[in-house]
Formats: C-alpha cells, structure tokens, sequence
DNA sequence: ACCCTTAAACTAGCGGTGTAAGTTTTGCCG
DNA sequence: CGGCAAAACTTACACCGCTAGTTTAAGGGT
C-alpha cells in the first residue's frame, strides 16, 4: 500500500490515539507498533511524523501540561492563584495517570511546562517574593503536585485485610484504603496543599510585607 | 555450562548490581541480559532466583525504602519526627533516583513501604491526630518527597539560555539552574517541607490540641 | 500536458527484549 | 551409591524501536 489519496496519519491524530491508548492500557501497553495499529497503519509509517517513540510522548506529555491552568497569577492574590494552579495541575495529570512518571522527568525542554514555569514564577516575583524564593516555591509546589499524581497513596493497596494485620498493627484498616481511593487521595492533597500555603503565607508575612500582612490587601 | 560448584548468583547479588546497574546507567539499560552479563552469566539464569524482571525491580526498590529512618516517631514530637522521616526518606530517594518512578508506583505490596507507612501511621494517631487526618499527613508527606525526588526541577533545564530568552519571559536565567542543580532542588524542598510543617502545627494547634499548643510539651 | 520532487504509505530486516522450555552437570540426602 | 533438586546452560518465540529501500500519489514548474 503506497501513499493514500488522503493522508491517514497527522501529527494530532497520531497524539491523540497516543493518549488513549496509555490511558486506556497503561505504559507498558504503548508501543509503536500497537499503536500504528490502533491508527489502521503498520508502524514504521509513524517514522513519516515523528523521528522518535520518545518524540511522540513529548507531544502527549506537552498536550497534558498545556491543559493547566496559570490564568490565577494575573490577578494579585498570590496564595490563591498557587491554589488555583495547583489544582488545576493535578486535575491535569490525574486525568492521565498513566504518562505522569515521564512527564515528570525533563520537563526543561517542552513548551508547556516552560509557559507554566514561566508564568507561576512571573507571578510570584511581581507579588514581592525574592526570585530565589520564587524558584523555590514553584518547585515545591510542583514536587507536591507530580507526587501525589504519580503515586496515587490508595491505589497501592489491595484489598486483602490478611496482607496487612498480620504484620503491620496499625494498619489494620488499610485495605480499606482501596476502596475510598479517591478520597483518601484527594484529602491528603487538599490537606497538604492547604498546610503549605498556610506556611508560605506565614513566611511572606515574616519576610516580605510584614505591614500589610493581616490587614486585608489594597 | 552446567550447574558450579558454588552458585555464583544469589538473590542479594543480584539485587546489588541490579541497584549498580540502575544508579549507574539508568532505567532503560536495566534488561535481564544486561544484568546478567554484569554478572557474569547467562540472562535466562537469573530466572532460577527471581520469577520476572519486575520481582528484581521490587527487590532494588524494596531495599531503597528500608534505608528510611522512621525512628523518630517512637519519641514524643510529631513535628521533628515528620521533619527527620521526610529528609531520611529523601536521602534514601535521591541516592537512587532512576528508580524512583518505578519505586513510587505501587507501594502498597512491598514490606519495607509497608513498614514505613505503619511507623508514620502510628506516630501520628499516637501524637492525637484523628486516623484519617493521620492517614493524610503520611500521604501528603510521600507526595512531596516522592515529587522531589522524581522531577527533580532544576535536571530538568538545559544550559542553552538561546532556549529560553526568546518565549519565556521570566526565565531569562532558567539555564544557571543546572548549574545549581543541587542546591535549588534542597533550597525547594527545605522550603516546602517547613511550609507543610507549620501549616500542619497550625492544624494541630486549632483541631487537635488547643489546650497545649504554644507551651512547653510536658 | 509532462516531469520531477516530495510525501506517506509499504515490506524486509537488524539487533535487542522478557521469558518459556528443555538440557546438562553438580551437590546433597537417604 | 542412586536419585533428586539446584543452578547454570542453549534454543527459541514473539515482540520491541528503528533503518533502509520501495512504491505510488500529490502538487508545483515549465
């Protein structure tokens, strides 16, 4: 089979298929060849659009990130634009669990997660923290985000309270934790998120604006 | 060659130049042949100790999670016993960190996190924190470890500042942070750890212990 | 209208992967 | 000392990422 009358493939469609395949069957399941075949093609013919596999799960990886949200850090309320940010990034990666490992490594190079470095540390700097500062707390933040996507805490466990009782005496209940999933998930993470802006609030007010902080801001 | 007067594998060497291997060469040069070429044997022999690639992989990560001190909550402060736990936690993460993303998936199966999950677990309801809180916490702290051990943020930058000058506004200098790789990931994670430690006191202060928050434990 | 370049599919194939199956020799136990 | 289990081996299968070369169609230039 030669070169169609309509081309078959486009870069969208091959990353879009790309996407649904990992989500749907998970990493390991990802192949060029499965996935060429998943397009109706016989997989070197992806080699037309991409030079790489890897090239391929940048564009996927590049398409998550670009789904969050940073519109927050226009405004002038810092603690709420790093709220808003930080969930709209998990909201982003918990809809495609499965790329969240790669994705997390080596974002320096793709276009999106460039923007959103650029545009929470932008933010943060025009809010008054000192850039070394601001570094620090985009980093932190995305620590907190990236881990609670990757290792979703509940999804490890299994449902088998044998596994547990025996050997580990307070986590008698954790096969509990199987069930409640996504609650435990998202508690913790509300629950973090909350402890760390309360803390780099505090730190804002002891270091940065120690007059205007406390009264309401104007 | 058939079977040598003394074995010449055994479970804990394989599993110690499996870690070499990893540390060394990283993730994607990890294949049973290559290890067992390290080892000086065959590829298919490693199959006589470990049933599939993924039961050594559990055994590399199983060990790098012992390495984690928990000791710190059997005393009385809850605060420095999560503080020690977290940095311990990091250490034992980052001297390995090509397997992190493979050990943050699915703890849930393996002794050592169990064990560690069990320590942490129990500190905390012991110190007076409600088990779901507790529960909460221990997530939300393996998060922020987890992430900062996986994505560590400044690796991820190149050191062509051409790259960044020209999109990102506010990154202008993104390119010197690979050069201070090290000492921006522990400035962030220095940072966001006492961030989510205050912010957790303060929680503690308000719904656990109103009473004797602010004095001396006794 | 024709040619020529380029695009986009193909087939064939290389070296590598995880792992199953069966073989051989050794050490140990009854 | 016979036999069994252990621990190495060889062979082989199906799959993997990717390269090279082939075939045909689309589109632009004269």
């Amino acid at each position: 089979m030669p070169r169609p009358r309509q081309p078959r493939l486009t870069r969208q469609l091959i990353v879009e298929t790309a996407t649904a395949l990992i989500d749907a069957e998970g990493m390991p399941a990802f192949s060029t060849r499965r996935l060429a075949a998943e397009l109706g093609v016989r997989g070197p013919s992806l080699y037309n659009h991409f030079a790489t596999k890897d090239e391929i799960l940048d564009a996927v990886a590049d398409t998550v990130t670009g789904a969050v949200d940073t519109s927050g850090f226009a405004g002038r309320d810092w603690v709420a634009a790093l709220r808003d940010w930080a969930w709209s990034y998990r909201r982003a990666l918990t809809a495609h669990p499965n790329i969240v490992p790669y994705l997390a490594q080596g974002p320096g190079r793709r276009p999106a997660a460039l923007a959103m470095a650029d545009a929470v540390y932008g933010g943060l700097v025009r809010a008054g923290w000192p850039p070394a500062r601001a570094t620090h707390i985009g980093a932190a933040l995305r620590y907190f985000v990236a881990g609670s996507a990757l290792g979703s805490f509940a999804r490890g466990f299994v449902e088998d309270p044998e596994l547990y009782a025996a050997h580990y005496p307070h986590l008698r209940q954790a096969h509990r934790l199987a069930e409640h999933q996504q609650s435990v998930d998202e508690g913790a993470f509300a629950l973090g998120l909350d402890a760390l802006l309360h803390g780099l609030a505090a730190e804002y007010a002891r270091t940065v604006d120690p007059v205007e902080s406390g009264r309401p801001s104007g």
